[in-house]
DNA sequence: TATGAATGAGTCTTCATTCAT
DNA sequence: CATGAATGAAGACTCATTCAT
């Protein structure tokens, strides 16, 4: 019966279908993130959003994909470079550059790992996850962000000449990646790390020996 | 209308409650593995087991506590260490023992990751997961077996006597970890894999270099 | 699958919530007067209704509530005067009046008594009955009614001056709720009774001595 | 397996049949005393006895007998004479020895009243209660028994002439039963109760004018 | 286009009852 | 005769989805 979105939505959507997608897309990340995916029922998302469940209908063509979508579009903007972070090479000890490197990333990952994790649960979605990131542009990587920082240190050699950079970056994101999955895995809410020995340890390895 | 357990079950169970909630789990962990955690109803798994739903409630009190055993009980029996695999300290080279550890640890891996990960999608079963994992014994533990190897290929001198083997040990298992975790994630079914360039460089690391 | 209701209860409801609800108020209660409380299921109560069991959500929050909220409802109704019984002060022997309130309270009481007794063999149900009725309006009380009856009867001299018309009034409540439930005990279906010698001793007490 | 029932059992009942059925009938009524008839399941009345479940079926042909013969048993106990209270015609006031027979019933019907409502709310328990109800020797009645007093009172001058014993007993029985009803519907948990106002009304009725 | 009531399949769970031991 | 595991129907309740308004 009442017909136009609550004033508050469109006000901050202008309306336009897109927004109102992306609005939906957020409230369900959010309800994803306090409840869990098992709890993320289009009641719940709805709710959140502020619409009637119906409606989501208009946006989406089931819950799947509302909630597929909703785990690519954060994934996607997640692992968008910041801007905060800007390894210089040539500047500070490659060591802490890569500790600061893994601290900035844990901020991202601590929300991207277990939301993709999340999706193990359901075979449906993950194949439709799985599908889409296929098409996806894979147009940041942090892992490349890091192996062009490390080459460029090779260059002004700070870092061996026999380095392979693209395996100690892989090295380095699989740690990330690793030490996240751990502390969601036992609950861990600290939001910083302390100084990891794995990291030292690559450090090391791959400064230049005279 | 109540009737004994199926001879099946009871021949291959001896009719024992222990033998039965094992049996149970195992075919809750089949659901699982094959359905996913979302589709692992109590219904699915009583059938897979090939018992009345309601004899499920003679073994476990309810869904959660059956799912988290049978995760925790999977977890556990993939973390023994399989005897299969005896790294030789001395024998082959680093490198190439390393290699046979990262793909041995794949087999146990593919299934470990995948599974763990599904319960991030319920904070209910992942609390309940993480307190029976506070009270479990970690008695084996893949990282500190592989850092024993090093610790022997150090004495011997195979390895640099200022390696951190701890470290390299948990670098290495972060690398097997997050390998699983992308397998499962991109639907790779490839058993095998080919020889890591992340690992070449580590063996290439810790490499004593006169 | 979704469907509106059905012609027939758009039509007798007009399709306003608040006569849909009333609607399957009126079925619980015919189910629990039919069957039992105890038969009175969420299914059954929505098939007397005409309407999915999930619909019974959109109106009650549990079974609780919407059994609860039926026998309160029905004990409000049934508590109010009919008006087809105007006891005349003045008029009739008092003896006469009595037993005709008897009688018409007897119609009322044969499902008021009943219906208030079921609700003892469920803890919940009857707390839930309980902390309703603290709230309710007190509104009619059959036994004020009555006592205000024999007050003008007093005042006419009909009824002894010294006669302490609350204590017979309760008594003449306390009668007619016993007849019922004995009634209802022992399945007598008869809707009318014979003249009580109890009211016969309580019209003559009240008799003024000359 | 275990044969025997527990030898807390056998000492108590001598492992006698008619003993054992008691000592169900026992558990049974302190389960829907505590619980509520709605929570008397068989589980939750073996459990109580301390048997297993299997073994009512071999005492009760099913639910129903073993509810219904429970609840018989404990009307026939609770009305029984308990030779604790023994009117004395001639002895005190009459109002007051009507007052110490409403206090002393009200323990009983504190008891009896709830349990006999609670079968209101399942058709079949009333059923069945009903006949056996019909087959019930009468044995005891308190309203006889209320009356005899009223008459020996009467025969002592000490109750006037005309007074018909039979409705003045029926009269305050009626007033016992609602009263026991009404505390337990608002949950009213004082065991002793002032004296009523009603009682000394018909105290007052039934004194002999000179 | 947004709504939200209605749907009914499906979820977890309980329970009276049976029967092999 | 006691046991208690097994049964499966039935219970309360949830939820994705549809569609009349």
């Amino acid at each position: 019966m009442p017909r136009p979105l609550s004033e508050k939505i469109v006000a901050s959507t202008g309306g336009e279908a897109e927004a109102i997608r992306e609005h939906i897309l957020d409230a369900a990340l959010r309800v994803i993130q306090s409840e869990g995916l098992a709890s993320a029922s289009t009641r719940a998302i709805a709710s959140e959003a502020g619409i009637a469940p119906g409606t989501l209908y208009n946006y989406f063509g089931d819950r799947l994909q509302l909630v597929a979508q909703t785990i690519l579009r954060r994934i996607h903007v997640l692992s968008q470079p910041t801007g905060e972070l800007e390894l210089q090479p040539g500047k500070g000890s490659i060591a802490s550059n890569l500790h600061i490197f893994v601290k900035h990333s844990s901020l991202a990952l601590d929300e991207l790992v277990p939301l993709t994790a999340s999706a193990f649960s359901d075979t449906d979605l993950l194949n439709a996850l799985r599908s889409e990131m296929m098409n996806a542009d894979n147009a940041f990587n942090p892992g490349k962000y890091l192996q062009e920082y490390l080459l460029e240190e090779r260059k002004l050699g700070r870092v061996s000449r026999t380095t392979d950079c693209a395996a100690v970056a892989s090295t380095i994101i699989s740690i990330c990646h690793d030490r996240a999955f751990q502390r969601f895995l036992i609950g861990d809410t600290r939001k910083t790390e302390a100084k990891l020995k794995e990291i030292d340890f690559i450090a090391e390895a791959i400064t230049p020996r005279d």
